[in-house]
DNA sequence: TAGAATAACTTAAACGGTTAAGTTAATATG
DNA sequence: CATATTAACTTAACCGTTTAAGTTATTCTA
């Protein structure tokens, strides 16, 4: 006895249809080789009972899968969920899908997601990845599937990848409390394997350059990129008792920390001191006073890796691999005229 | 000629050890039937060429494809996020991979995401929806396929769902605010069509009920859902000049705009006003003051739901369907004792 | 009007696995 | 020692499609 639940194959509609069920493919897929009339009786049987063909089968026998992969170190960082939406956003009009896979940065995951991407369910693959190993590059060009990197540090001519020019954002973040008047410019770094912090320092210590400021190393202090290690990275830099009007912070957190420090020490904020932040973070429209940051373009980062993906599906062969994304300064109220 | 690169399969793994495909099928699968010595030997050779089954085929073959679908609103909400790390916690570690499909509250990608779970890939569906159409439910039903509702509103037994008791939250906060002694409590809603509004405010009413404070609805206000909506929900609330020496939000956006409102008054929170939120969002503990507020089991929300289906999959029939989570209060500093 | 070309199909071989059923040789049983 | 049982395979059908190759009947061409 069949059972009633099963799903209708092609066959069966065929066997409606009064035809065998290459004539139905050839109707599914729009291809000539079948009469008016078939055709339209098929549809019609189609139609009716609801029928959608197996993409297992489908895929199996040859045709497209359809999936993309996103390896992705953190579902629930704000930062990626953004680059997906973004990514979503291409893939989906192009009829993509999307498969998640966290890493969680745990080796142990990543090796079961290489197998996967190995298993024939993927034609593609973007990977955010913020700390990326040799060995993973080199597995991934094996897969020889196509793949683009979002937010890859490095500048080599082996993988596709996009990221944010932190330095032009460093530079600019810098420029800008230059325009102000600001000659005595702190920076509050990242933690310390950060490259993205290293690039908007240097950033940061190209537009001194341009300016003809000299650099001072006493205004140099670190953080770990959190509230609480943008608090201790101002205590120091006041410990040193050195004089500064302004402070760039590699990223939004430690700029909220270095406010709560500035206003412990009753500094005022921009009153006294100027804080300019990075990321420009859902808070920093919210703070008090409201931060004055440079904004990532974060959907652009997914939005243009997925279109970069979807030329190298249609076999295109880029001559740019790699792509720096521009930021943009978002003017609040942290920051004043000296 | 044969092409290189081309992948694996069971057939040339088969060759090479000297034994038939059905041989390697059961080493792959753990099966007995197959001798120490030849087990080992594909054992060997699966190893040394890297080979993996392709999982289109094994699950043509009857076997599973461990594909789950998540379809959301919108990925980059954090809120959404979030469940989806909770999700994917559990689910992962039982072996399955996550699809996601984003529906933008739009039918016709709806449709476009019913048709995809239709086709085969799918084993077990979560549905994120906050709006959700009868239509929606019913077509998930003929689908035969496992699903959990995330964030439903409805308590009916056709359907599982997990979703956050949002009445007793808002029990909660406004039994903290009359624990602080008031007595005016006023309260701002979020946009008319939210049900999640709605039940928060069924637990203000129901606390101010159990501690015999009359109801004054000179006290309730209705905002967005954002900080310009709570802004002026506070306004309107001011104009009557009507008493309050505490506020409870519908959410923490509104309770930022309030609070706004509140010191334009020359208000201070908490020492004039106390004010407390509702979902605990990153900017709540960053603000000045560092707002109260009601925080949302939002990951546990992704985890009890991953394991209700988890369930499901296995074959069970669970007898309860409607899983209702307890919300936390996170006392901060924006209320105070009168 | 015979032969070629074409339209409209059908047939069957793939795709890469799983697995029930069949085969063979070795071992156990009475 | 003949027979039943079992272990260790092999064989082939099957999953639901696509598609190249084969088959007709019809139309076109010379």
């Amino acid at each position: 006895m069949k059972k009633l639940k099963d799903k209708l194959t092609i066959n069966d509609i065929a066997k409606l249809a009064g035809v065998s069920k290459g004539a139905v493919s050839y109707v599914l897929n729009n291809k000539p080789g079948v009469s008016k009339e078939v055709r339209e009786r098929v549809l019609r049987i189609i139609e009716e009972c609801g029928y959608k063909p197996n993409k297992l089968a489908q895929a199996l026998a040859g045709k497209r899968t359809n999936f993309i992969a996103l390896v992705i170190p953190d579902i629930s960082d704000v930062f990626y969920a953004k680059i997906i939406k973004g990514v979503e956003r291409i893939l989906s009009k192009n009829g993509y899908f999307l498969n998640l896979y966290s890493t969680h940065a745990n080796p142990e995951k990543e090796q079961e997601v290489f197998d996967f991407l190995n298993t024939g369910f993927v034609e593609g693959t973007i990977v955010m990845a913020y700390h990326i190993e040799k060995k993973f590059i080199d597995k991934m060009i094996d897969l020889k599937i196509p793949f683009v990197f979002i937010d890859y540090p490095y500048d080599d001519d082996k993988v596709y990848s996009v990221a944010v020019d932190n330095e032009e954002g460093g530079f600019k973040a810098t420029e800008y409390l230059i325009s102000l008047g600001h000659r005595k410019i702190a920076f509050i770094h990242g933690s310390k394997e950060a490259w993205d912090s290293e690039f908007r320092f240097r950033g940061y210590l190209r537009a001194l350059e341009k300016y003809d400021i000299p650099f001072n190393a006493k205004l140099i202090s670190r953080g770990d990129f959190t509230k609480e290690g943008g608090y201790k990275a101002l205590k120091e830099l006041l410990s040193t008792s050195e004089e500064f009007t302004a402070i760039f912070c590699a990223n939004d957190h430690m700029a909220f920390g270095a406010i709560k420090a500035l206003k412990e020490e009753g500094l005022r904020v921009p009153e006294d001191v100027s804080v300019i932040g990075f990321d420009n973070i859902e808070a920093s429209a919210l703070s008090n006073p409201p931060l004055t940051t440079i904004m990532q373009p974060i959907y652009q980062l997914g939005e243009v890796s997925a279109k970069i993906l979807l030329r190298l599906l249609s076999g295109e062969n880029l001559e740019t691999k790699r792509y720096l994304l521009k930021t943009q300064l978002i003017e609040r109220k942290s920051c004043r005229k000296v």
